[in-house]
DNA sequence: GCAAGGTC
């Protein structure tokens, strides 16, 4: 038998297709996906399934001193238990392996970590390497009629990266925890790809706390020829003979605007007319990918989880992706072919399909592994994918439209007119080709129109503005431009730049998108700048860079690189160790900084934000155990603080971070203030006709709200209330319950809760119906219950086999930390 | 309970 292995199960499934002629069966052993036919047996790998870590002896962080770590074993363990096992089974039977995984250097890696568990059952068996740059018919059969040798120096390289990254990151985050103490999920994380991307974001911050704004002016004017307005702006040559639009004096700013006021006409002195060609945007990479996703409003994070979902469906090709040359055998007319007669996506490729000859775009990068992104001709119906998925299925097909579209053309036209001595200019801008902005509309294609005006010619002045203004801080990075900086500076890769933003978000060192620095990210990037400024310079990446590729060539040792490594880490905890308290001082008071709200009320000293047992938060004194002072916090979400200050009590405001359902709580202090009842609605149904008890809407001082009887807590008659917008009290009244009816005021549009009774009664009704056993869970209502049985997870057994991260993103409002709650709850 | 890299 001969045992085919990839290295993901899409990848086997595609390759027993072609070699089999679409004629193999499948199966599965392990939970694992086993496609066979004639004598042959094809598996997906998953990755990885094999890691490196310490022996367990080092597990115990506070046992082991962080820097013992550095000469400490590396091993490798099974991390895919279910398909190494599945592995063993076939290799024992196996008379030949062929290893298919992707075509560049970690593939390699992968190959050999399977090569290895083949080995290891079977010691004689035949084992060889394909390679091919996309699954397609004809590479795959020349691939295989043509097998290579493992590449062992290649994969060693990777291995080199593995060991290194291992030993420098756990090294110095166990460091950097155990000086500040956090230990636990609270620690302190450094590591050679996301120690850099936080120095970016940390850089950015101070400069723009080192910020000193100017003032400045500009000045415009309207100019008119006939009955046609446009807009000129007043312009200078500075002393290096550029033109310039800012005046820096305000004295000159006026003399400007009282010369161009005192006129009522300019004389046009320059009339310049120029084409641009406007080229077609180059094939979608990841990073592309991601930026173009995130100029529509997804999240990097987001953006490539659709991407997935949508290639895993057969729709689009593989999302992970340096490439951006299309490989030869994309024939891109058969493509749009595909697509042809579609009712929205179909007009746009027979357009295309017009053209006398179609010659696609190409990018800087053409690799081995994977095509750029395209779409594969199999075509959704609309009601098979989500409104976000087809957004996201519809950029890849316009964006491969864009590709294999003609150049647009420009006309621009510049007009230079002067009044005295002073000059104005208008640009004007026609897009005269739409050329591929036809087919790909996700560009600005804004005109502003000059009018055709002749050197010469009188125009009439009206309009004078003088406009007082700032010069802006640098903007802070948003997260595709974040991932585009990683790409230049050649850390991280395709398939892990976006996670490395979620993991500076997981660790409390950035908060909010675009994404801000934490006092703690300040002081550990601080940290790592006096102490190991190699892990937080792109400078280390690019030396692992270069001696992987002397590895690879077979110039240098796996032993001597990481022999070389472990010195210059050597070096740096010896200056570490005398450092340990000042670095951990700095680190606490950093923690502290970043829960801080402003003065205790009572005795002056700082109200913080605490983690109370079960995971949520509420804020506490800093003078604890002496001042007891506290304030309540929502119970849904994770607080963020924000820069905003309360006039009154001098407190930062404070919004609740969860997912969609995130609100801005405010202060916390007036939110307690402001606690108490509010409008009366009518008579309480258990106490009213004995006790004269009524219903009112009620705030607690956690800012949630209910319905509560007035008599509480001698009576505890309650109805729950949303979270979020106005209550507004209607003059409709529910005939049953003779209580008003509600309307909640929140977003754009106000909806209709109706008599709350009612809606309590409806809201018990699903709960009963939806009969799951979820609704155990403390937090857990019918209505996410619900949302939960359509994402397929229907009892606490689904729940705890299930991925927290995966459902969060399928389930709106619900956060992997709360799935992970109910989890451990479970 | 450390990294970064695959994949889901």
């Amino acid at each position: 038998m001969e045992l085919i292995i990839t290295e993901k199960d899409n990848a086997a499934r595609r390759i027993a297709d072609i070699l089999s002629g679409g004629t193999y069966d499948s199966s599965r052993e392990n939970g694992v996906n086993v496609y066979e036919w004639g004598g042959k047996r094809c598996v997906g790998l998953s990755g990885h399934v094999v890691g490196v870590d310490f022996p367990d002896e080092y597990s115990d962080w506070r046992d082991v001193e962080p820097v013992e770590l550095i000469d400490a074993d590396v091993e490798k363990t099974a991390t895919k238990e279910n398909i190494v096992a599945t592995l063993r089974i076939f290799a024992r039977k196996a008379t030949s392996v062929t290893i298919a995984t992707d075509y560049d250097r970690e593939g390699e890696l992968i190959g050999k970590e399977a090569y290895e568990i083949v080995r290891d059952v079977n010691e004689d068996v035949p084992i060889r390497r394909v390679r091919f740059s996309s699954i397609t018919e004809n590479e795959v059969q020349e691939a295989f009629e043509n097998p290579d040798d493992l590449d062992f120096d290649l994969a060693a390289a990777g291995e080199a990266r593995q060991i290194i990254d291992l030993i420098w990151g756990a090294a110095l985050t166990r460091f950097l925890s155990l000086s500040a103490g956090q230990l636990g999920n609270d620690f302190i994380s450094v590591g050679r790809v996301q120690s850099p991307t936080l120095k970016l974001i940390v850089d950015r911050e101070r400069e723009i706390q080192a910020f000193d704004p100017e003032d400045y002016w500009e000045l415009f004017a309207d100019l008119a020829k006939d009955d046609t307005t446009f807009e000129s702006q007043y312009f200078y040559r500075d002393e290096d003979d550029n033109e310039a639009e800012r005046v820096w004096e305000e004295a000159v700013a006026e003399e400007v605007y009282d010369t161009l006021s005192s006129n009522d006409a300019a004389t046009v002195v320059d009339v310049n007319r120029r084409t641009r060609t406007d080229a077609p945007p180059t094939p979608f990479n990841t990073t592309q990918f991601i930026r173009a996703a995130g100029a529509l409003g997804y999240s990097a994070q987001r953006a490539m989880s659709i991407a997935e979902d949508l290639y895993t469906a057969g729709y689009i090709t593989y999302p992970r992706t340096d490439n951006t040359v299309y490989p030869d055998d994309l024939d891109p007319e058969e493509l749009l072919d595909d697509f042809v007669g579609h009712p929205t996506l179909g007009e746009s490729a027979e357009d295309l399909l017009e053209a006398d000859e179609i010659q696609p775009t190409e990018g800087d990068e053409e690799t081995t592994d994977h095509p750029p992104i395209h779409p594969t001709g199999e075509i959704p119906s609309r009601g098979d994918v989500s409104d976000d998925e087809w957004e996201i299925f519809e950029l890849v097909v316009r964006r491969f439209y864009a590709t294999v579209a003609e150049a647009a053309v420009w006309e621009h036209l510049k007009v230079v007119s002067e009044v005295e001595d002073y000059r104005l200019k208008a640009n004007g801008k026609r897009l005269v080709e739409p050329g591929y902005h036809d087919v790909y509309p996700y560009f600005s294609t804004t005109e502003n129109y000059v009018p055709d005006v002749e050197e010469g010619e009188e125009l009439a002045l009206s309009d004078v503005e003088l406009e007082a203004k700032q010069t802006q801080p640098p903007r802070r990075y948003g997260q595709s431009r974040l991932i585009e900086t990683m790409e230049d500076m050649g850390i991280g890769t395709k398939s892990t730049r976006h996670n490395t933003l979620e993991k500076l978000y997981d660790r409390g060192y950035i908060e909010s998108d675009p994404p801000r620095p934490t006092k703690l990210a300040m002081a550990v990037v601080d940290a790592a700048e006096n102490y190991a400024d190699r892990v937080v310079s792109e400078e280390m990446t690019a030396q692992l860079e270069a001696d992987m590729d002397a590895i690879a060539s077979g110039e240098a040792d796996l032993s001597d690189v990481t022999d070389e490594s472990r010195e210059m880490l050597e070096e740096i905890f010896a200056n570490l160790a005398e450092s340990r308290e000042e670095i951990g001082d700095h680190l606490r008071k950093s923690l502290k900084d970043d829960k801080r709200l402003g003065p205790c009320p009572e005795c002056g000293e700082d109200l913080l934000v605490r983690n109370s047992r079960h995971g949520s938060y509420f804020i506490g004194c800093d003078g604890y155990p002496d001042c007891e002072y506290t304030l309540p916090l929502p119970s849904t979400g994770k607080p963020l603080i924000l820069e905003n200050e309360c006039e009154e009590h001098g407190l930062h405001e404070v919004k609740m971070l969860a997912g969609r359902q995130t609100f801005v709580h405010g202060c916390p202090l007036c939110k307690a203030e402001d606690a108490g009842e509010g409008p009366i609605l009518g008579d309480c149904p258990e106490c009213g006709e004995e006790h004269d008890g009524e219903l009112a809407v009620k705030t607690l001082q956690s800012g949630s709200r209910l319905v509560g009887c007035t008599r509480y807590p001698d009576c505890e008659y309650s109805l729950p209330l949303p979270r979020r917008g106005e209550i507004e009290v209607t003059d409709e009244r529910c005939d049953e319950h003779d209580l008003p009816e509600l309307v909640v005021h929140s977003g754009d549009e106000p909806w209709e809760l109706g008599c709350p009774i009612c809606n309590y009664q409806e809201f018990q009704a699903r709960e009963s119906d939806s009969g799951s056993d979820l609704e155990a869970l403390d937090g857990l209502g019918a209505k996410t219950v619900e949302k939960l049985a359509d994402a397929g997870i229907e009892s606490i057994d689904d729940l705890t086999d299930a991925d927290p991260d995966a459902v969060a993103e399928d389930v709106d409002g619900v956060s992997a930390d709360r799935i992970r709650n109910w989890q451990a709850e479970a």
